[in-house]
This record gives C-alpha cells, sequence and structure tokens, in this order.
DNA sequence: GATTAAATTGAAATTCTTTTTCAGAATAGT
DNA sequence: ACTATTCTGAAAAAGAATTTCAATTTAATC
C-alpha cells in the first residue's frame, strides 16, 4: 500500500510534478476504501478522517490517478462518473439496476472473441467496456 | 417508414397520450436521418427542415421513442447521449478514439458467453453494453 | 534557515448537458 | 363549439464536470 504510494508520487516528481501531503491522504483513503467510487463517494469519506480537504483535490486526485493508469472510470448510467483501482485485473461489470450494486467478472473467451472482432475490422484495441445490466441474485428475492 | 410512425402514434394514442405533428415531424427526421445522434444533433437536422420546433421536444421525443423501445441510447464517452433506431437487430460498437466514428458489430458467441457469466452469477440480464475503443482502419493511414 | 519559482489547494465561478416548470397552443372527445 | 388533457417552446433549474484565481505549500537554491 505504502510501496504503491511512493510509485505514485516518484512518477510525479519525474514528470515535474511535486508530492502533497494533501494528494497522499486522498490517495489513500482511495485504495483503503475499495469499491466502484464516484468523486462524491470518495470525498465523503475522505472528509470524514480529513475535514479540510476540499471536493476539487478529491476530483483532481483521481484525474491524475487516472492519467498515470493506477485508477479507471466506469460509467454505470446513474449520472456520476465512478472510479475503481486499476491494479487489479482487467475485469468487466454486472450492475444490478435494483440496488445499485456492482458484480465484477473476467471472461477470458469474450476478451478473445472481441480481438477476433477488432481484426475482422482493422481496428486496433485500446480499450473495452462490457456492462451487463440486470438484477443480482439479492434481489431477485 | 410511414406504417413505423402509425404504429409508433397508435401505442401512444393507446397509452392515453395524442399524437402531434410536431412529434410525428421529428419522428421522421430521426428515422430518415440514422446513425448515433445526440439530442443537439438530431436538433440541428430538425430544425433545418422545420425551424420552429424547439430543443426539448426533440429532447423528449427522444426519451418517448426510447421507452416504447424504438429508440436506443447509448454513451460513448463523448460528454453527450446519443441516440440510435431499435428497429435493427442488437449489435455492439467499436468506437474511434480518434474521428469519433462509430462502427457496429454482432458476435454471436459473445452473447452465449454473456449468458453463461450471467447464469454463473445468478443474474438477470436485462440489457448490455460493449463498447470497444480504439483507432479504426481510416484513423491508422 | 531564508529566498524564490513552480505546483497545489479550496472556494467560487463557469461550462455543458440533462431535466423540470409553466403559460399558451394543439388535440381528442362530447 | 366546449372541455379536459396533452403537447410545445422558452426559460429556469438541476447536476456533474471543469476552470479560474488568490493564497498556500512544496522543492530547489542560496
Ligand atoms: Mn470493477
Ligand atoms: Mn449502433
Ligand atoms: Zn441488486
Ligand atoms: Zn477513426
Amino acid at each position: 500500500m505504502d510501496e504503491i504510494i511512493e510509485r505514485i508520487e516518484k512518477e510525479l516528481r519525474e514528470s515535474g510534478k511535486k508530492s502533497s501531503r494533501t494528494r497522499r491522504k486522498v490517495i489513500e483513503v482511495f485504495f483503503s476504501c475499495g469499491g466502484h467510487l464516484s468523486v462524491e463517494d470518495l470525498y465523503r469519506e475522505v472528509k470524514q478522517r480529513y475535514p479540510d480537504i476540499g471536493y476539487v483535490t478529491v476530483y483532481r486526485t483521481l484525474k491524475v490517478l487516472e492519467e498515470l493508469g493506477y485508477a479507471t472510470s466506469l460509467d454505470v448510467g446513474d449520472g456520476s462518473t465512478r472510479f475503481e483501482t486499476a491494479l487489479r485485473q482487467h475485469h468487466d461489470h454486472l450492475i444490478c439496476t435494483v440496488c445499485g450494486r456492482i458484480y465484477e467478472f473476467f471472461e477470458p473467451e469474450i476478451e478473445v472473441l472481441q480481438n477476433l472482432v477488432a481484426r475482422k475490422n482493422d481496428f486496433r484495441i485500446l480499450d473495452h467496456t462490457l456492462h451487463i445490466f440486470g438484477i443480482c441474485k439479492e434481489c431477485q428475492k
């Protein structure tokens, strides 16, 4: 955990930025929270521990993390962008339209087929998102 | 084309709505345009032929079409929601991050695998979106 | 440790899309 | 025609994302 933040701050310093106490705190809270957080979500968490940190810094920190490849943003269609750590393996999402819970899955065969589709269309893949919307196990009860 | 609009207006009337000249015009333009249009896009097209029609009516008409299942909305991550006809077969999208062009594909095996994933997770699928982002053939030149 | 240049911060302002409100116009039924 | 309800367009509001800017913090230099 600390080593990850070290790595991030190092990358930042190497690109002429400075490492600030505030940003470090936001990053810590982000990775310790886990899950799929909106800026607002993370801001609330941060505020609890560090009441002086502002919304914009949380917003900017998430942007930085995304740019450096340590966070991924996803749009689950509920109005606000969500962010999750990019330290774990790539995966796609099952999104419950009843409770909003987000489940994760990884299906290698789908990934392979995507590459096939891309090749057929002479398309160079940079990224993809597969969102499956529906009703989760809990909400079916 | 006219028969589709007839069907839509019929459905509307059956649910206590009225059929208006204005909405009919917007629907006509929408289906005749084709493609993946934002509200703004369609508004521009409508404005050209019918200068008196307002933005909000275009917005509302697209909403109605979506509710009735005649249009589908998709978010390609460029800030505004896009709409396309739902009269054609389901498909997914290849989105060029250079030129913004949107290509379509349908891969039955991916669909099958999605159902498999859902079953494994006791998840009842209602919908899904698979967006592949990258560089299209044209833009690779 | 003081000095300085550059980056960071938080609040406020701005931008941009989406959505709601509301008074007047159009529509459908009597 | 009369009436009730829906529809329309402009304007306002809502909401998220982003920018601006003065004050503060940081990193490097003296
Ligand atoms: Mn995830
Ligand atoms: Mn399409
Ligand atoms: Zn659920
Ligand atoms: Zn392209």
